[in-house]
DNA sequence: CGTGATGTCGCACAGCCGTGCAATTATTCG
DNA sequence: CGAATAATTGCACGGCTGTGCGACATCACG
């Protein structure tokens, strides 16, 4: 076992293809190295004429300052996690798209992390983030355990939870009691006394907060109310509700659904299979009215939701906490206007 | 801590909030840095019990190696750009997540640059990534100026090419040519004779692959062709593209829709507007097989692109060049296979 | 021409980390 | 028990950058 090539076998050294750096710039420009970090830095001392030089060399290399390295100085890295679960799939996929997007305009570089619901998932997700030094995590999905919370405090990293209710963390989201009661009410006073909500049992906490604001609501009124849940809050989720609600004999005549997706199930589902028109026989109300809400098929009357309204708020309640880590916790609420359309008139 | 003086005029300093360095695990340990460091590299040698203190101190502080110092060390930040426009629409939406999945997966971080289609956002965005050193950048759309090719190239930076053909870099697409071909052979063949592509004016090259194919071969076929387009290959598009192309008073029997965004919002318009019924009076043909394709309302037949499978070939191209920085250019075709549903059935 | 007052520049250090190297232990074995 | 071997550890350096500080050049002005 004692033998082979004594030589050195130093190749498979794995040279990785090296980015311009500062130094070389100094070089080609024949200055020192100090000049070309401070060309680059705003409001530095440097004389017109070296400068010059320095951003001849830079452009002729292709130089781009190694925020990296000037992160580790710093100590921030600019970097923001997003951590959803699906974040292809309907209300998310706007709003993780509009946080990219102000993320970006205000100089953060936004990572996203696509992830599952469990914890495992979640705290490698974390890890993977506190080992980059991300400046702040905003979390889309999923129920972080408590420890996630703590280890993000301690190394004073902002956490901002959207859409549900967190009492560790600042976060934005819905009035979702709210929209539900109003639901159930405008529902009520049209006259339909049937109600039924469409909702589901992944145990997302928004979609159990208008799964109940809705039901104790319509009980109140003295309304008939019945639920129907599919596994997932997507549209085959809707499909399920329908055919959980429309199996006996007595239909609803108004279905109030957690999520548009799902309305978007149960809508099909009960023109296609059960044959019913929409909204003569049974009205329709969706929630966070997706660009699909006003699809002609659907025209779906839905409580507005503005992705980009909601990631605005989460954006500021960020560099709110980056500002001023010691401030009380915030949250903001963002309530929800019922768009009118055909499914459901009042 | 012993602190003498009092009189400390250091406030102002900005002091962000520090996230836990080896130092302070070290501190704890009763060890030096360097045991720290060597605890979280496999292969290094420490002694069981050090290794034992270590960690207990680490898991005690809640400490996680920097990678963005271990990055700038190594030269290697494990950081992938994904670049888009509209990230959270249609195909690209999934596409995008599986990327963000498959990515994470090996170890990358995803970063994702939502960005505008011109060339001044492209290159900002282009900026953004050399300065945080990605490793490689995959584009899913919009049109980089040759100058972005040479600065990722100077830079020792992969990029990686989605849905379009691309000489300067390796690009993985769908077999466009080949799909729009089929899908006017298919319509002929069943017997329609007064085809139609609908398509959009924003230059996407996917797009304008799949309506020429489409037209050419069409037309050798021996078929009349019209062609809609709206503006933005999106639903609206689809509508407006079906405002075009039913407008006369001879209506074609079969559309050729560019992408299903389009072919959704051309039946409803079709359906709705213009009453005619999908598919006795006009077959439907779509393009990604989005989840909405096979939604009851629409049933539409489309060209199936995986959005996994295109995901995942990035991915090797993206590993293999990294591996490998001078291998010749490489690309991967992927055959989209027609899934047969209501709108159209040969 | 002398002299402050500027404005620039380079040096050296700090802020993280991994790792080669030599010094210090621990372990084995005759 | 002593020597030889192995294992472990700390030091110092390297890889990038920003920046305080002293050294130098420049300049206005008396």
């Amino acid at each position: 076992m004692s033998d082979g090539p004594v030589s050195d076998d130093k190749p498979p050294k794995k040279e990785r293809m090296r980015f311009v750096s500062a130094e070389q710039v100094a070089q080609l420009a024949g200055v020192s190295r100090s000049a070309v970090s401070r060309t680059f830095t705003p409001g530095a001392s440097v004389a017109p004429a070296t400068r010059e030089k320095v951003l001849r060399a830079a452009q002729e290399l292709g130089y781009q300052v190694n925020d990296l390295a000037r992160g580790v100085l710093a100590n921030q890295s600019r970097l923001v996690g997003i951590v959803a679960t699906k974040p292809e799939v309907g209300f998310r996929a706007h709003l993780a798209s509009a946080l990219a997007k102000f993320l970006i305009q205000r100089g953060s570089i936004p990572i996203l992390i696509n992830t599952g619901q469990t914890e495992e998932e979640l705290l490698a997700a974390q890890k993977m983030l506190i080992g980059h030094r991300a400046e702040a995590i905003i979390i889309l999905s999923g129920s972080p355990p408590a420890s996630f919370f703590e280890l993000a405090q301690r190394n004073g990293q902002p956490l901002i939870v959207i859409g549900r209710s967190e009492p560790d963390a600042d976060h934005v989201r819905a009035g979702n009691s709210e929209a539900s009661r109003k639901a159930a009410t405008v529902l009520f006073e049209s006259g339909r006394r049937r109600l039924a909500v469409a909702g589901s049992n992944s145990g997302t906490p928004s979609i159990i907060e208008r799964e109940s604001a809705f039901l104790t609501t319509a009980e109140a009124l003295g309304a008939e109310v019945s639920i129907g849940r599919g596994a997932d809050s997507d549209y085959e989720s809707g499909i399920t509700a329908g055919r959980v609600l429309f199996s006996k004999q007595v239909h609803p005549d108004a279905v109030f659904c957690a999520n548009d997706q799902i309305a978007f199930g149960l809508m099909d589902y009960v023109r296609q299979e059960v044959k019913l028109r929409i909204p003569q026989d049974v009205a329709i109300i969706g929630f966070d009215d997706v660009p699909e809400a006003s699809w002609l098929s659907y025209q779906l009357t839905s409580f507005r939701q503005d992705p980009l309204v909601m990631a605005m708020r989460a954006v500021e309640l960020m560099e709110r906490r980056l500002e001023n880590p010691d401030l009380p916790r915030a949250y903001e609420r963002v309530i929800p206007e019922l768009v009118i359309r055909q499914s459901f008139r009042p």
